[in-house]
DNA sequence: CGCTTGCTTGGAGCGCGCTCGAAGGTCCTA
DNA sequence: TAGGACCTTCGAGCGCGCTCCAAGCAAGCG
């Protein structure tokens, strides 16, 4: 964790060097790099967030600095769509925004904070493990009910709280 | 489904006949059946949920009618209690409480709604097992940015989207 | 040129699921 | 009989995560 002057992970890689390497997630259909300069409708249409909720998303510090054209229209990149998706991941978690925002502090603040990206990571799979087996508790106790309601009987015993 | 007067269901049990027919679940230390008459705060302190809630609960529609001491106050029995309990389930599974009401209304109506009452928790069951494989799948790409941090490199190769 | 379409901003509004407050009645113990 | 804990109702308020609106600018087309 030695200090370097960080911003190099989110802006930059050095074009085409973006595909595959160290769990790049594989991704419907981005435009190569260079010409991956998509207008917030388009992001819009592709991730499915509107695109209120992505100025929305800029406004309280969730995404990176989004490029502008030189009208000052947002130009989203391959890497900010990628972005979008970790953060669409997180969501699907439960993770609250604020920490969804706290989290894309550290990452702007570079590699000094590994090992606090790393706590925040850790906790969130325990949270998701921990859903996961509330879930299929819960999995349980509908399919005893839908048993129930399936063979639409059980007739003696109508102590159960339907 | 042949239409019975109802209510049979929510409220009756005929004392003693409650436990363990057609998968009453176990639960933690009701009182015996005669006098499981818990006050509101009882109640609170046993589901985790505030008084507040409690109360909101029922003019919402979420409950069954909850019996009155003679001077007003709620008493709860087992059975709601039981109720509770599943309602905490669904709740859990990220069903609106509107859809909640609905299946207690139609819990309310008797016998005639086991169809519509089957529907509904297959639908959520569909919902469930839904976010199961949600979760499963974010918990692949949680765990691979942990590996990431873990091993606080794989230097070359900037691509990734912390 | 005017028209449409799509983008910009800041700020207000909304739906959900509670959460709380005020004003008053009841229960329990001493 | 007094005091305090706990209960009642109704209605207002809150935090979250968007969602929408108004007013205005820019580009493209006939």
């Amino acid at each position: 964790m030695q200090s370097t002057p960080a911003t190099t992970e989110e802006r930059a890689a050095p074009a085409a060097a973006r595909v595959g390497g160290c769990g790049a997630p594989p991704r419907r259909h981005p435009r190569p790099d260079g010409q991956d300069r998509y207008t917030i409708s388009e992001v819009a249409a592709f991730t499915g967030l509107s695109a209120h909720t992505l100025r929305w998303y800029e406004r309280i510090g969730l995404m990176p600095h989004i490029d502008r054209s030189h009208t000052g229209q947002r130009r989203y990149s391959n890497r900010d769509l990628d972005w979008l998706d970790l953060v669409g991941k997180l969501r699907l978690t439960g993770m609250p925004v604020a920490d969804m925002v706290r989290y894309a502090e550290l990452v702007r603040e570079g590699e000094s904070t590994y090992g606090e990206r790393y706590e925040l990571l850790a906790a969130t799979r325990r949270n998701v493990l921990a859903r996961i087996t509330e879930l299929q508790d819960t999995l349980a106790v509908l399919d005893q009910k839908i048993g129930f309601y399936a063979d639409a009987g059980c007739p003696r015993e109508a102590g159960n709280t339907r």
